[in-house]
DNA sequence: CTGAAAGCGCTTACAG
DNA sequence: CTGAAAGCGCTTACAG
């Protein structure tokens, strides 16, 4: 309606300045209603030939692309899924990121990402509510409580690595049972007196990971000292010093993932500590780098971009029982537990060069 | 108006099962109108505090929280930024979203992610209208010519390390420059036949990252080899069994990034080739782990992380610009070129363990 | 097969 | 300070 900017000389422009064509402009042009153009562009419902060709024409010549938001506005559905992840670094993130991207591309998804800066973040959870059509969380070191106060009522989700709310499914690791393995695996190698970098108090990957490491000391009759980490490899680096100085006396180190584990072992080879020879180590989370540090590193492998892809299977199975009528209650999608495998390599075994 | 379920005793539910509430409701339940509440929640205008008070309470007793969508379609504004990288996999993708989320969430926007699995997702581009305010596009190996048709109309973007269409603004890497040190430090230290390991044809930051290398060798004298590679470890790898098996004669190698680097290094070391004493190798990238092998990697660096937070700052000061009226032709907010440095480590130095 | 109209859940001039 | 109404750009029963 209002009047069209007379120097500009291009064909049938958009509304105002700037702004893109609309469905009611392409209609116009073409000259039918904006229900069949929904119609052409949707493509569910029989048009004839002829309409069509007139309304892709008119869109191509106005250059007309859908608005994705009014689209899910009045679908309620927005085709994105929620990502929310504690502070993103390292190869773990990226492998689950690529895991999720590979089954939210399949099925046509976007994936918004949000990341948790140690709670920070947290509230802009609720302001996703009609921004994606569900929620993967991961968020090992939160309170369940205080996650469950922030999540935007009645959105699927699913948990990772983190104990679930309401009856929405989880992927869990089972870290018992890996940290398990990793310490019987360095008694069963000789191993006596066994530091354990653990990850940060609080955490719940971290606190089970000890736990396992634990029991299976015990069940081995090896001795198991607990020095707590934080995830980094200045942590492991700390131990690593300790070993090396004699401070802490050690024959093996696990550590509960594997930054840490590199960390320990650089600091003991910088001091001329032969690894395994001396002291042994196993890491945890099987990250592409442990394959490539030398000596290679043990670790405790999961297939985390396996984990991404299942979460995205799980979630959309989720939304579409939710879509389908049944309630929230009935906890939809059995929870999934990974279980992780040793990956034995040369920090846990005499290798032929001194 | 539809009768509610007589079975759900809670509270004044909301309309229909399982859905949210709306503003209507909680003006409903406030006794005032719609646009209160949305004042009351925006919190521009000035409201009584009385009136505050109640649709607070009113918003508290239902649960309710704003719709994203519906917000976004009526402001034309959606809070999120478009992402597009190519298939991502390792540090450099962890570090590049790790830098753009520092700069996003300080900004209180989300970032969607779009994954272009080599052309494939081209066309999902066109659906982020809507859905976005703008888009941050890495595809430095697609032909300029079809990413251009493919870019939503209009839309806010701009462009790392490939070129530019529109009047976008484009982050680049000086890659000549980088490439050229590269060499040029191996020329210093003595090399006389390099080895340049080139990313995959086609690729505009292997193009580039050639130039460089083959204008040094030229400018320091010494002969250089081009095997294209595709930046992948097998790809380096395959270099390195041929400079140990002696197929390949070469004192010195320069691949066009870490991993590679990283392939021919580990493969080196397998054959019991001295490195740096028979053959010094330099990376690109400078990749967390390039500090972890060992020897550890000499590496030409770029800040992938402060990268990432400069497009974030360019595509937000470009979408204010817009907003603002200043039309697409000006090229608002000036391109901005990286120079990366050289981080000389073990490869390429003589190190006191034999 | 096609169109007029209501509706998705908000925001924001426009009057009071 | 507050409300009624129009509008953001689509989709989808409902009639024809």
């Amino acid at each position: 309606m209002s009047p069209a900017r007379p120097d500009s000389a291009s064909v049938a422009a958009p509304a105002a300045r700037g702004t893109h064509a609309t469905i009611h402009d392409v209609a116009r042009v073409a000259g039918v209603s904006v229900a069949s153009v929904s119609r052409v562009f949707n493509g569910r419902d029989h048009v004839r030939a002829e309409m069509r060709a007139r309304v892709e024409q008119a869109a191509a010549q106005l250059g007309y692309v859908p608005h994705a938001g009014a689209r899910s506005l009045s679908m309620a559905r927005t085709g994105a899924m929620g990502v929310v992840l504690p502070d993103l670094h390292g190869e773990f993130f990226s492998e689950l990121l690529r895991g999720m991207d590979r089954e939210a591309s399949r099925r046509g998804l976007g994936l918004l990402l949000t990341v948790l800066h140690d709670g920070r973040g947290l509230d802009t959870l609720a302001a996703l509510r009609g921004q994606v059509d569900g929620l993967m969380v991961m968020a090992p070191e939160l309170d369940p409580a205080i996650l469950a106060r922030h999540m935007p009522r009645g959105l699927a989700s699913v948990f990772l690595a983190c104990i679930p709310q309401d009856g929405s499914p989880s992927l869990r690791i089972d870290n018992r049972a890996g940290a398990a393995a990793a310490v019987a695996h360095l008694a069963a190698g000789g191993a006596k007196r066994i530091v354990h970098i653990s990850g940060p108090a609080g955490n719940l990957d971290a606190l089970e990971r000890r736990a396992g490491a634990e029991a299976a000391a015990a069940a081995a009759g090896v001795a198991l000292t607990v020095i707590e980490g934080d995830f980094h490899e200045g942590s492991g680096a700390a131990v690593g010093e300790s070993v090396a100085a004699g401070t802490l006396e050690a024959d093996a180190i696990f550590a509960a993932n594997d930054m840490m584990a590199i960390g320990a072992l650089m600091a003991l080879k910088r001091h001329g500590v032969a690894v395994p020879g001396q002291v042994a180590i196993v890491g945890f989370d099987d990250i592409p780098l442990s394959r490539l540090v030398s000596p290679a590193l043990t670790s405790v492998a999961i297939d985390i971009a396996a984990m991404g892809a299942r979460a995205v299977a799980q979630l959309a199975a989720r939304i579409t029982a939710a879509r389908e009528g049944f309630l929230e209650s009935t906890s939809t999608g059995a929870d999934e537990t990974i279980v992780p495998h040793l990956m034995v390599r040369e920090t846990t075994r005499e290798t032929d060069r001194g």
